[in-house]
Formats: structure tokens, C-alpha cells, sequence
DNA sequence: AAGACTTCGTAAGCATGCTTATGTTTTGCG
DNA sequence: CGCAAAACATAAGCATGCTTACGAAGTCTT
């Protein structure tokens, strides 16, 4: 051990909540190593199951990533046979996803295990600070995704 | 529009920390974007400014990473010849890190971004959620480094 | 001193996220 | 009808995170 103190940077909430969220993904994925599966394709599967034949970019959309990234999500699920592409009769474009039946029971193994994870991460937290934080974080998950749009493209531009 | 409600999946906090933490990542990038710098490369440079001379198995430490991930992020800050690595005298398997000149203003410019971004992400909140958001985050990653360390590797195997 | 064990940095390979560019299809305007 | 614009999915390429495996260099044991 050296004699320096350093002092961490203060860590700006920014670096904090994004070390918390890797740790989390870290742990969760440690935890759920065995069923082959990893969180963002569990995700997908947990959206898909409240939302069957839905079409990608809806998808997408819906968990707020790009297009291209559900993509390559949805392929290796595809690939390990738990969800199915299915042309749409009306407009060719569109690829609607479906689960297979093998995906169910994997759903809800993942549930567990998330439920269990985010157990380990609020250890000692009472219920009043989980419902707060998730309130703040309700915030600033709105306020993000308004900026992000709005600085990214000002795609519609309605200012209103 | 469909006529289908699908309420979302109440968000387990798992995954809306985990959308905040990308959005929040995105959005910085997106400000930064200017500057060639990535937040990761950021943070690196922050440390160091705390602690120049640190080894990098060290500073991957302090960050919470692998050293690998870490290795890959100095390629990088190398390459732009913003950091150097020196060996140590002493111990040749050790590589220290040093900031060169030119990174001082660059991580002073990243520090007005991050302030920006922040401020963008914590709109309408009020100092004490932002406090009390903090001081939660500190529980979860002190919770959540100690499960991914005795979880992962039972390092020090205390009964077996 | 020699061999084993550990530590440091890295390589390889995968998953996820992004941006930018492409091809295909649908739609909309003349 | 026919071509331009928009929308959908994907391809290509990069950065970051991980795991697993390795070579090189210290350290410890015998």
C-alpha cells in the first residue's frame, strides 16, 4: 500500500450510477451464467411476452436502444430457437417477433434470478429509499430520453 | 396506433438503472462528441490526474474494471498520445501510466460536458433527491462489488 | 538453486451499445 | 402510373465490458 491518499474524484453520480449499473450486469450475468442466456436478450424476451407479433422497430423503440442493436439481439435468440421472425402479410418491411414455447420456463428462471440479484444490490436499503430512488430515476430517465432525441436529430421538431 | 395497452414490465429498477445509466452514457457522448474523447477515456485520464505514476493493474482496480478492459482504453489514450506507459524499475512486469501535457485541458473540457450532462439528467430534481440518490448509489455499488468479488471467485474461500 | 505459484499485462473472442451507410419495400405526389 | 421520399431491417465498423488463456517476470518453497 502506498502512502498516498487519493482521494477519489468525487464520483459525479454520472461515474456512480454507471458503475452501479455495471456491477449490476455483472452480478446479474454471474448469477444467471448457467442458463445461457444474457440480460439484454432476457429483456427482449420479457418484453415480448407482453407483447407478442410486436414489429422490431417497435420493439426497439419501446426499450429504447437502436434498431441495429435489438437486431443483433433478436438474431442470437433466433439462433438459440426462442424467438421466431414472421413476415408481416401486409407490409414486407416488417418482421414481427414471436416467442417459441422453450423460451416461457427460461422467463421465468431469469425472473428469479433478477429478483434475487437486485435483492443482493439493496441489501440494508429500506423500502422507503428503493421507491425513491426509483422515483429519481423515473425522472431522469424521462429528461434523458427527451434530451437525447431532441439533441440528437430535432426529428419532428413540434416544440410542443 | 394498436389498441394494445401493453403496460411495461414495472421496470425492476434493474433495468430502469440500467437505461439510465446508457441513456446518461449516450447523452454525454453525444455532447462530447467534439472533443474525440469517449467518457471511458475520460474517466482514465481523471484518475490519473489523481494519481499519475499508478500501475495499471492498480488504476484498473480503483476504476472497478478488468485490467484488460482497462489495457484497451490506454491503447487508445496511447495511441492519441495522450498517456504514456513507463516501466518500472524495479518490477518489469509493471507498466506505469503518465499523463502527457496535452490531456490537461482536454479533461478540464470533459468536466464542463459532464457537468452539463448532469445537470440535464437531474433537471427538476431537488438537492436533497440528488443527495439521497447519491448516498443510495453508494450502498448498491459497496453491496454490489463485495457480491461480484466473494460471488465470482471465492478468493479467499473462507470455509472452503 | 530449481521448481511452483502468483502477479502483471495482454491476446482472443464474445455480447452490447453506438453511428453511418445500404438495400428493400411502401407511400405519396405529380 | 412512376419516381422521390420515408420507413424498416440490416451491414460495417468502433468502443467498452466480460471471460478465458497465455507469456513474462517476481516470489516463495523446498
Amino acid at each position: 500500500m502506498s502512502a498516498i491518499p487519493h482521494d477519489l474524484p468525487a464520483p459525479t453520480l454520472g461515474f456512480l450510477l454507471n458503475d452501479v449499473a455495471r456491477l449490476l450486469r455483472k452480478r446479474f450475468e454471474q448469477n444467471a451464467k448457467g442458463l445461457g442466456l444474457t440480460r439484454a436478450q432476457w429483456q427482449v424476451l420479457a418484453h415480448l411476452r407482453r407483447a407478442e407479433g410486436i414489429a422490431q422497430g417497435g420493439l426497439a423503440e419501446l426499450l429504447e436502444v437502436e434498431p441495429i442493436t435489438l437486431a443483433r439481439i433478436v438474431d442470437r435468440l433466433e439462433d438459440a430457437a426462442l424467438v421466431e421472425r414472421r413476415p408481416d402479410p401486409k407490409d414486407r418491411r416488417i418482421k414481427r417477433l414471436f416467442m417459441r414455447p422453450e423460451a416461457l420456463s427460461l422467463i421465468d428462471d431469469m425472473q428469479v434470478i433478477g429478483d434475487a440479484t437486485r435483492a443482493e444490490a439493496l441489501e440494508g436499503l429500506p423500502a422507503a429509499d428503493r421507491d425513491h430512488l426509483t422515483r429519481i430515476l423515473g425522472v431522469m430517465k424521462t429528461n434523458l430520453a427527451q434530451a437525447c432525441s431532441t439533441g440528437c436529430r430535432q426529428k419532428e421538431a413540434v416544440h410542443g
